[in-house]
DNA sequence: TGAATTTTGTGACAAATGTCATTTTTCGTG
DNA sequence: CACGAAAAATGACATTTGTCACAAAATTCA
């Protein structure tokens, strides 16, 4: 158990101050979930009712767009996942969470959440944190979309996210950067 | 000073239960500010020092890029803004706030907010659900920005934010929604 | 009010990217 | 290992949007 936590636990520690005792407050209402390659965390119209915490695997986020499939996030390995519109506002989820690998998650649900927000304010706190984090990668993410030619966003992604260019396809990266399949493949082969 | 604060009172109490002695906490601590047109709130480098709430007036957030001007946000009467990096992690501004009308606010300070999250959980939260709110709207301008036609961003921008269609020139917009002023000005002139 | 300045509109053309069709390569499974 | 399916690369062409030059319109301010 201790085990397991610990990369969430560091994860944390590294974000905001705190304590051993407040981490162990969650220790009872965590969850330890499973998911095989291809398996969904989260579906469209569902209310996703947790944060998950990625202990080893990768994700893709995506929504549909005139029935297209188009990636907003990939997240890996020491960072957390989820649908949080749909979890903050308790909505049908717009969003759905896709497992590209067999992965391992820790898993807070929403009602244990708001009690640890009861029990610490640091817990409180932590989610402020992570919600401005989130904002940051957002914003970063939007000026590298919206304002720079296809080149640089996939060395934009390159620069951020190595690792997800070498397990994620083409097509899926090229759905993440805004661009066509066609016109990434095109680029890379005048990078390499 | 009541009468001042109202419109702020209700900003805040339509996002989080708040009652008057929570809110009555901030007044000691809120500063009145008047800018006039063309004047700035932030400037790039500087430390942003607070947020401002708008009584009165209209803002664009901008950056430079390769020395043009990118707009990122206009923030309109009964809204909040700041440079949000800035002010939460005590960084230098990478962006501008200035002022496109003469303008009222209500700013309250870094220093005066960490007092106010100690005095009560009440304002700790009320951060974090403005957080979440300026999540909601990057994500929101991200998909519009990167995934639909110069068209379909306008009326984007139409439809969420009309009044700032009537009141910010047509360069300033062009440069939010992320095209050229020509191709803005051609969309215009198909739509009328 | 009127001249100077700024903003906006418009045409011609260029550049970037998308779309579609087809081939090549890679991957998964028996 | 071989076969079929999926993914990726590639060529031809279409579309969208940007850039530049200049004209028209609006705004500012003495």
């Amino acid at each position: 158990m201790n085990i397991l936590t610990a990369d969430f636990k560091k994860y944390l520690t590294n974000l905001v101050q705190m304590d051993d005792e407040t981490f162990n407050l969650s220790l009872d209402y965590l969850k330890f979930v499973r998911l095989k390659k291809n398996e969904y965390l989260v579906k469209e119209n569902a209310i996703c009712n947790e944060i998950a915490f990625i202990n080893k695997g990768l994700f893709r986020i995506f929504y549909l767009k005139d029935g297209i499939e188009i990636n907003t996030c990939f997240c890996t390995e020491n960072s957390i996942t989820s649908s949080f519109e749909s979890f903050i506002n308790r909505v049908p989820s717009n969003q759905n969470i896709q497992a590209l690998e067999n992965s391992e998650l820790i898993t807070l649900s929403f009602d244990n959440l708001m009690k640890l927000y009861e029990l610490s304010p640091d817990w409180q706190k932590t989610s402020r944190l992570l919600t401005e984090r989130e904002c940051l990668r957002l914003s970063n993410r939007l000026s590298s979309l919206s304002f720079e030619p296809a080149k640089e966003k996939y060395l934009n992604l390159f620069r951020t996210q190595p690792e997800v260019i070498k397990r994620v396809s083409i097509q899926h990266i090229a759905s993440y950067i805004g661009v066509s399949r066609e016109t990434l493949s095109r680029i890379r082969s005048q990078i390499d």
